[in-house]
DNA sequence: AACTCGGGGCA
DNA sequence: TGCCCAGAGTT
């Protein structure tokens, strides 16, 4: 396998493909994400998102159960205060700004949006505490919007492989993958990036050992 | 483009 | 203790 990808990598290999073989490696040895990109409701999944910034997922799942026991509508959150938020999601990053930004996203949802969860990436940017990288995950896992969102993991791992050729920014490695990984294929996809930049792809003293692509990776040779 | 927000996990 | 972390907003 090694040998022959290698022969295979030394003819031409245009990104597609690339993609094509790290999709196909990710698919067979983590199983689990798939069933990840499931969610309940979109309310959920926007806030879920908005509290990730910054933060391991670890310690947003932690915390969600307490604040949708208290909060399970946006119209709920929306008649709360962040001083009323706050103490419910303390233990994640910047739970000030946090705790504001939700009951304002509440707030504006319930009054401009009918209280329903746009899945235009424009629209969701709108709301306070969604930036584009937000935005594209909502549109792309809850709405199967064809976006690509970009984190700091993505960013990396991305132009580390050869995914992304230059990119200098999030936004133009979005708009390098959108080019030709399939619309179906963008979500699964950040978030395989994502699971292999946190545990084998790290920012500092990357396992090159234990990757099972590094045949592929332009960083790794 | 640079700066701020920020508590918890871990070496 | 010091360093780091699934970004977003402001200046």
């Amino acid at each position: 396998m090694g040998r022959q990808a290698g022969i295979v990598f030394r003819r031409f290999m245009s990104r597609k493909e690339l993609f094509e073989k790290i999709i196909d490696y990710f698919s067979k040895h983590m199983p689990v994400a798939e069933t990840e990109l499931d969610y309940t409701d979109p309310y959920e999944m926007i806030v879920s998102t908005i509290l990730s910034a910054q933060c391991t997922d670890k310690r947003v799942n932690m915390t969600t159960p307490a604040l949708f026991a208290k909060y399970p509508t946006v119209q709920s959150l929306a008649k709360a205060t962040p001083e009323k938020v706050f103490p419910l999601i303390k233990s994640i990053s910047y739970p000030n700004n946090k705790a504001k930004h939700l009951v304002g996203m509440a707030k504006m949802l319930v009054k401009d949006f009918g209280g329903v969860v746009p899945s235009d990436v424009n629209e969701l940017q709108k709301l306070p505490g969604v930036g584009r990288k937000t935005a594209n995950v909502v549109a792309s896992v809850v709405f199967n919007k064809p976006a690509m969102a970009v984190d700091t993991h993505v960013f990396r791992v991305s132009a580390r492989i050869g995914l992304t050729v230059g990119a200098k920014n999030p936004l133009q490695t979005e708009m390098q993958l959108v080019k030709y990984i399939p619309e179906n294929k963008l979500a699964i996809a950040h978030h395989w990036l994502i699971l292999h930049g946190r545990y084998v792809c790290t920012a500092r003293n990357p396992k090159c050992s234990e990757c099972g692509i590094k045949e592929f990776c332009k960083y790794f040779r």
